[in-house]
DNA sequence: CCCAAATGTGAGGAATCCTTCAGGTTTCAG
DNA sequence: CTGAAACCTGAAGGATTCCTCACATTTGGG
C-alpha cells in the first residue's frame, strides 16, 4: 500500500472548505461514473479546484478514496451502536427487530455511495473500514446469539451467526438499491424480523 | 455500447484451440489480477499468443469479457434448470431444498470467477446474461410462491419473491466463497431451508 | 507439391491518466 | 501595511493501456 496519509492539512478555513469540496466531489462522481471513470481531474473540476489542490490534500487516488470511505462508514457505525446501545436486556424478538430497523437505517444514509463502494470499487481498495463493519456486526450477533442461547432452535452458533449476518446484509442493502418502495412502512422490518426469529428460536 | 461480435470466426481447429486458450485466460487473470490489472496484453501472454490474436477474434476488450460472462452464466444456467426440471408437484420444502442445494451446486462451479465478475467488474460492465441469472431465479420464486399461495404466511407474494431470492443468493454466495468449509456436509442446505420454509409456510 | 485462405506476430500510434512543480494569489499575525 | 506562510493553478512529464497494421507462418484442398 502507497502512502496514504495527507501531505499538508489544512489550517485555514479556506481549505477547509476545499477539502470538504473535494470528498463531496469524488463521493458524486463515484456514483455518477464509477470508479472506472473517477479521474482526479474530473473530481478537481467538479470540486472547482485545480488538480494541485486536490494533491496538496491527498498524497494520490487512493488516499482519496480511502478518506472518503471512513468518512462512509463512521457515518453508518455511529447509526448502527446508537441503536445497539439502547437494547439493553431486551428479548430476543425486540432486539431483532431494533437491529434489523437500524441496519435499514444505517444503509439509507447514502444508498448510491454504499452501493457505489461495496459493488464497484475493486475489491482490493475496499479498504479496511468498510470491511470492518461487517466484522463488528458479525462480533454483535454472535454475542447475542450466545446471550440467548437457550432459546436458540439450534445450536451451531457459527452458522447460525453466518446465516443471520448475511441474510440482513444483503435484504436491507438490495431493499435501498432496489425496491425503495418498501421502505415506506414498516412492513419490511416486520418481515425480516419474522424470517429471522422462525429462523432463530424454537 | 460498442461492437461484441467477432472479427473472425475459428474455421480450423488451431484457431479453436487458440480462442479456448484465450477465453481461459482471460478467466484467470481476471481472478488472480482483478479487472482493472487484466490487460489485454497480460492476457494474451497468459493464453501463449500475441495481441494481435486476441484482436482477430475479439473486437475490444469489452467482446472478451462478454464472452466469458455467457460462457459463465450458461454453466450456472443449465445446472439449475437440470435441478428446476424434476421437481414437477414436490411438496413446498421439497422443492425449496431442491432449488437451495441447486443454487450452492451452481455458485460452485468456478466460486472465483463468479466472484470476480459480480464484485471486481464494474456495474455497467456486468452484461446481460449475468443479470438474467437473477432475474431468472425471481420469476421461478414467483411461480412457486403463487403455486403455493393458500398454505403461505403471508399475502404480500411481491416482498416475500424479493426476500426470498436475495436471501438465497445471497448465503449461497457468500457460502461459496466465504466458508467452504461448510459445503461439505448438508447441513448449510438443511440450514436455509428451514430458514426459508418457517419464514413462507403458516 | 502448391498456393490461397486462415492464422499468427509484435512494434508502436493514439489516447488516457496520475502526479509533479514552478510560479501565482490570498490570508493573517505583528 | 508588510512579509511570510498558507493556499491555489494548470501545463506537461512519465507511465500505462487499447488497439492497428504490415508482414510472417501454417494449413488443407486440388
Amino acid at each position: 500500500m502507497t502512502q496514504l496519509d495527507p501531505r499538508r492539512k489544512p489550517r485555514q478555513s479556506r481549505s477547509r472548505a476545499t477539502v470538504d469540496a473535494i470528498l463531496q466531489a469524488t463521493a458524486q462522481v463515484l456514483v455518477r461514473d464509477g470508479y472506472q471513470k473517477a479521474t482526479t481531474n474530473r473530481i478537481a473540476e467538479r470540486a472547482g479546484v485545480s488538480v494541485g489542490t486536490l494533491y496538496q490534500y491527498f498524497p494520490n487516488k487512493d488516499a482519496l478514496v480511502v478518506a472518503l470511505c471512513e468518512q462512509h462508514s463512521d457515518e453508518m457505525m455511529t447509526l448502527l451502536s446508537a441503536s445497539i446501545a439502547e437494547l439493553q436486556d431486551a428479548t430476543a424478538e425486540r432486539a431483532t427487530r431494533v437491529i434489523v430497523r437500524a441496519m435499514l437505517q444505517a444503509h439509507a444514509v447514502n444508498p448510491e455511495l454504499h452501493e457505489a463502494i461495496i459493488s464497484n470499487l475493486p475489491k482490493e481498495k475496499q479498504f479496511e473500514q468498510i470491511l470492518a463493519v461487517n466484522a463488528q456486526a458479525e462480533a454483535m450477533v454472535r454475542v447475542f446469539l450466545e446471550h440467548h442461547r437457550e432459546r436458540l432452535a439450534t445450536d451451531n452458533i457459527d452458522m447460525a451467526a453466518f446465516i443471520v449476518v448475511n441474510t440482513v446484509e444483503a435484504l436491507t442493502h438490495a431493499a435501498v438499491i432496489e425496491r425503495p418502495d418498501f421502505l415506506g412502512t414498516e412492513e419490511l422490518v416486520d418481515e425480516i424480523t419474522r424470517l429471522i426469529c422462525r429462523y432463530l428460536l424454537k
